[in-house]
DNA sequence: CATGCGAGTGAGTGACCGATCACACCCCCG
DNA sequence: CGGGGGTGTGATCGGTCACTCACTCGCATG
């Protein structure tokens, strides 16, 4: 079933592939989102046939979706790590989660992605992971951090604002207004 | 040249059409964004045939330009107007201005084109468009509030959560990540 | 070696989309 | 009334894209 660890295998797993696919299709997508990259692109970048890119994921939407959730999921476990590593150190909280994410904030992909991952919520199903990632992690930031809805709502837009930034390349930009609205990361 | 206001016309000069082909646009593009809404689409909308709307527009992304300068341009004027109101009434500018804020709100086409044009930011032309509101935008409320760079940058950091708020329907949703972070407008 | 199964691909296919072009129609001006 | 310029369209074209199919190859097993 399971290939040992020292196999010399040339050829991947299925699941190996999807998780090399999902990983190239994440700055694929992040340029151009959903509706704007070809399929073929993504198959390209992977380094595999377009053929079998559909044979792993049946359908451009599924890749999609399966890719926010990867994105999701990466954010959630990025926080909560933080907050456990904090609560066992005896060290405050908030501070803690706030260093997780700056540290997300390197990784301009994940920023543009999640952009993309808005604009594309006219399909239903990317809707409905994003509602469930957003509500996952303002659940955790709530419990974790001990902030009132207001913190919450400054925090979460702040993030928001770093997104449009990246998508704006205000971080290559010294005019005036990236300045201002850059300040302080 | 111009005809009078009288005359029973029942064909429109290519500047009435320009406008209403913008103004059906506008709807259009703010659900599926530029690579997702065919021209056809939104030639349907404005009530012509797709051949008369690229004779008006040469290119679907001129006319997707087009589109996001009315729109900043549109925005500016609101918070203009505004400021302009409330100094020439003696009254606080600050204020005035957040209620200018909550007033664009309520046309929900603008938030979800707003959030596109950013997504679309790939392309040179819509980034330099966008890049160019902000800084005119930035500057303006500057200017008028009198705020800090850090009151401005919450300021816009709200604006940004609400367009994506916008995008996940959060508004028809009762959930709880919903209630906290809408709560305010 | 034989055989069976999963990995992987080249070559399409039909549909759609942006853009073009030849042509019809309306309206104003001399 | 005739003609010229601006409004508007139907038909179509070239290209691209998501998706499919028939097929090959590599590898573990007996």
């Amino acid at each position: 079933m399971t290939p040992p660890a020292t196999s010399t295998r040339t050829l991947s797993t299925a699941d190996e592939r999807r998780e090399s696919i999902l990983e190239a299709a994440q700055g694929i997508f992040a340029v151009r989102g959903l509706h704007g990259t070809p399929t073929m692109e993504i198959a390209k970048a992977a380094g595999i046939s377009q053929a079998y890119l559909f044979r792993l994921f049946p359908t451009k939407a599924e890749l999609y979706i399966a890719l926010v959730r990867r994105c999701n999921e990466r954010i959630q476990r990025t926080f909560a790590d933080a907050a456990a590593e904090a609560r066992a150190a005896g060290e405050e909280i908030r501070p803690a989660m706030g260093a997780a994410y700056v540290g997300l904030l390197a990784d301009r992909t994940l920023l543009l992605g999640q952009l993309h991952a808005f604009a594309a919520c006219d399909d239903d199903a990317v809707r409905a992971e994003m509602q469930r990632g957003f509500a996952r992690l303002v659940e955790l930031v709530e419990r974790e951090s001990g902030a009132t809805a207001e913190e919450v709502r400054t925090f979460f837009a702040h993030g928001m604002l770093l997104n449009v930034l990246a998508a704006m390349r205000a971080e290559d930009s010294d005019a005036h207004w990236a300045q201002v609205l850059l300040n302080g990361c």
